[in-house]
DNA sequence: ATGTCACGCATGGCGTGA
């Protein structure tokens, strides 16, 4: 709370869309985040995962939506849409799938799918996709040889999400390949300090909508260092 | 080097899920 409460201070975002805020409804912390100016829409689900997003004192809300129709697991709380000043959006954390013949790698694939089936309702889906969507995105392929979040069927699956609701990576719209752009960092052996990351979480906005309107995409390192950061970086998306 | 982190459990370390 310390770091969001910084990063809600320093930004002052309209909408942040939050991953694993793991804890249980009625531990989700709605009255400090009030006392800050932003409402709480959040779908928990206790020890694990979570999302939310935090929308700015004056802005519309409505038509939350909590859950994603098709996914595995409705408990594990990987799914959170509303319509904020007519913009829909939805934040998400697809499962990490952890090894490729894992139950969880299947479970991670069908989200995808499912996602794509809902995709053309959203103007923004926004959150850590577990998934880099090429090989720029990774600071070493060689070391995610056979490993999730690199496979063509992620990789196909995720591409599909776009297709289908006409949606396009925002990083990239503003920074071409092979500019890099990494999101996450492992806390392990250093790999922050020795720019070893991945890209994985993206803010996939409406092709026609707000893509043309995008001012500025990038993440905040910042926030990946000092006292207990995540582990991942914020990304800031701005349009006009 | 699986070298980090936080948390629940019933501790004083181990399993879990990143």
């Amino acid at each position: 709370m310390p770091r969001v409460l910084e990063f809600l201070g320093q930004h002052a975002p309209d909408v942040a869309c939050l991953q694993e805020t793991k804890c249980d409804a009625q531990q989700f912390p709605e009255a400090e985040l009030a006392q800050a100016g932003y409402r709480s829409i959040h779908h928990s689900g206790g020890r694990w995962a979570g999302v939310a997003l935090l929308v700015r004192d004056g802005l519309d809300v409505s038509d939350p939506v909590y859950g994603l129709q098709g996914e595995v697991a409705h408990d594990e709380a990987r799914w959170v849409e509303a319509t904020i000043d007519g913009v829909r959006i939805a934040s998400v954390y697809v499962p990490n799938g952890r090894e490729v013949d894992s139950p969880t790698y299947a479970e991670k694939l069908t989200f995808l799918e499912a996602m794509a089936q809902r995709a053309p309702q959203l103007d923004v889906i926004a959150g850590d996709m577990n998934v880099a969507p090429s090989d720029v995105d990774v600071y070493d392929p060689s070391v995610f040889e056979g490993a999730t979040h690199v496979t063509a069927a992620e990789r196909t699956r995720l591409a599909a999400v776009m297709q289908a609701g006409g949606l396009v990576d925002a990083y990239r719209v503003l920074h071409p390949e092979p500019e890099v752009g990494y999101t996450w960092w492992d806390y392990r052996q250093g790999h922050f300090h020795r720019g070893m990351g991945l890209r994985i979480d993206l803010v996939l906005v409406d092709a026609e909508k707000i893509a043309p309107r995008l001012r500025s995409v990038g993440i905040d390192r910042d926030f990946r260092k000092g006292a207990k950061p995540s582990d991942h970086a914020p990304l800031l998306v701005a349009w006009s």
